[in-house]
DNA sequence: TAGTGGTCTAGACCACGAC
DNA sequence: TCGTGGTCTAGACCACTAA
């Protein structure tokens, strides 16, 4: 019966899908078609329609609004920022780190990245999605693009690996890599990333994402990561108070960022531990 | 009909209570009954309480195993760090911060927060949960934890609001604040935060926790935020490559914390700005 | 085989918003 | 009043695990 196209496609799955081609046709307050009438539409009960909806409300991509409706989502407006001006130095690791080729392919750049590597929409990136394991186990699932130009076929996974990809661009494009700009925020995974995490649906995670650029400022690189929420945890230590040596920045009289305003801190931060659920 | 107490009490969350409940009684590893089980005992059909397993599986509190059974998650372990040996800058903001008193009391430390502050678990706190507001609309939940020796009833709200809670405490107690250490990492929010901030239950939020410690090392302060992952994010600037002055640690060939090993980040966090959603 | 979690249904009633 | 999302039910069937 029903429709199944591969092989274990569950119907929220489905949904899902269709859920999002509604999204990207729309644009952002539009609403989409009432919970009864999409479960007409697809041949589906409500709490199984729901289940679907409560998904991309939660990652944020629709909006639901008593005797309303539900709408697409406005995109990401007022997000904070929270680090400035550090020097924040490079984490450390506890387990034995490996990592597994997921895909890699040819693609083209499309609008959004193209849009971060600063290049055509049409033009040519590898694409290469690979699974961070620790101790065996995995951590995250990282999405790497390059230009096609920079990165021909020399890149090797064992290059990857070894991680000498830099030393690539410098000798033989004359790139040097100078800087990058990350981003970490929260999230939670979805079905697909569930199942390469090994973690329920919906499981708390943090998006990565980074651009590194060369010293000309050109982009050269552009990462998107997620790291389980489970095993991943930023610590930092800051240094408060008396003002001596180092960054002590303090544009007007509030912090925003760690706790903003309040308490004199002129924050400084670091990593962490902690225990149990709250 | 049912027994609801209180005003709106939603099944799920009675359950959740009662959840939460054989959650402290057992130990890690230990099965809870089966999902019909609990039906039975608590009155409520199987989707019902599929759902309050759902979010306490999502937390990390539970833990499914198709054909075994549900089990009390084992305590977190496996967490990497990513910030370490930083000088990290204050936050910027970019909206107006102000702040809503929920609650305050005076509150015996219990285990864990008396743990973290080095006092007895039945030693005095001054508790205060605040609402963090940018703009108006709520941004982060606060949960402020002091020894009461150190804060008696002079720290009033509009302290709290004008920042000078530690000028107070070396004023008055002699007591300079020092360092914090900080941690963050992802979750989602449940019913009851869900409600304050003004979001979908399970929507991602960032976990951060901060211990404060004077120049002698002891603990004064245990703040406990909740920040509402649609409107906050961390960005950063890493200086890469060319070995230049400031910390460049490495301490063995892996960097697992921004995008472990591969590529030769050396990195160097810095400043902030950001972009939109993926 | 029996018990567990995983998925799904068809329908009910409530609370809220717009008309 | 009507349509929307919010909650809940009683029961079905499947997939997996263990005995």
């Amino acid at each position: 019966m029903g429709s199944g196209s591969t092989s274990a496609m569950l119907k929220r799955e489905r949904v899902r899908e269709h859920l999002l081609g509604l999204i990207e046709a729309g644009r952002p307050g539009d609403a989409i078609p009432s919970e009864r009438t999409l479960c007409a539409e697809l041949g589906v009960s409500r709490p199984t329609l729901r289940t679907a909806v409560d998904e991309l409300v939660a990652t944020g991509q629709l909006l639901r609004e008593q005797g309303r409706g539900t709408f697409v989502a406005p995109a990401k407006i007022t997000q904070e920022l929270a680090a400035e001006e550090s020097a924040f130095a490079v984490p450390l690791a506890s387990g034995s780190w490996s990592s597994r080729i997921l895909e890699r392919a040819t693609i083209q750049a499309g609008a959004r990245i193209g849009r971060r590597l600063r290049v055509s929409p049409a033009a040519e990136l590898v694409y290469i999605a690979r699974l961070r394991l620790v101790d065996g186990s995995p951590m995250a699932i990282e999405h790497l693009h390059f230009p096609a130009s920079l990165v021909p076929d020399s890149l090797t996974s064992d290059e990857l690996e070894a991680g000498d990809l830099y030393d690539h661009l410098r000798e033989h494009h004359g790139v040097a890599v100078h800087q990058a700009t990350q981003s970490i925020e929260p999230t939670v995974v979805n079905e697909t990333e569930a199942a390469v995490l090994d973690v329920p649906v919906l499981s708390p995670a943090l998006l990565i994402e980074r651009l590194t650029t060369d010293t000309s400022g050109r982009p050269v690189e552009y990462v998107h990561s997620l790291y389980r929420g489970d095993r991943y945890r930023i610590v930092s230590r800051l240094a408060l108070g008396s003002p001596g040596p180092g960054p002590r920045i303090r544009s007007d009289g509030h912090h925003p960022g760690i706790p903003p305003g309040d308490f004199a801190h002129d924050g400084i931060i670091t990593s962490s531990t902690t225990g149990d659920a709250y």
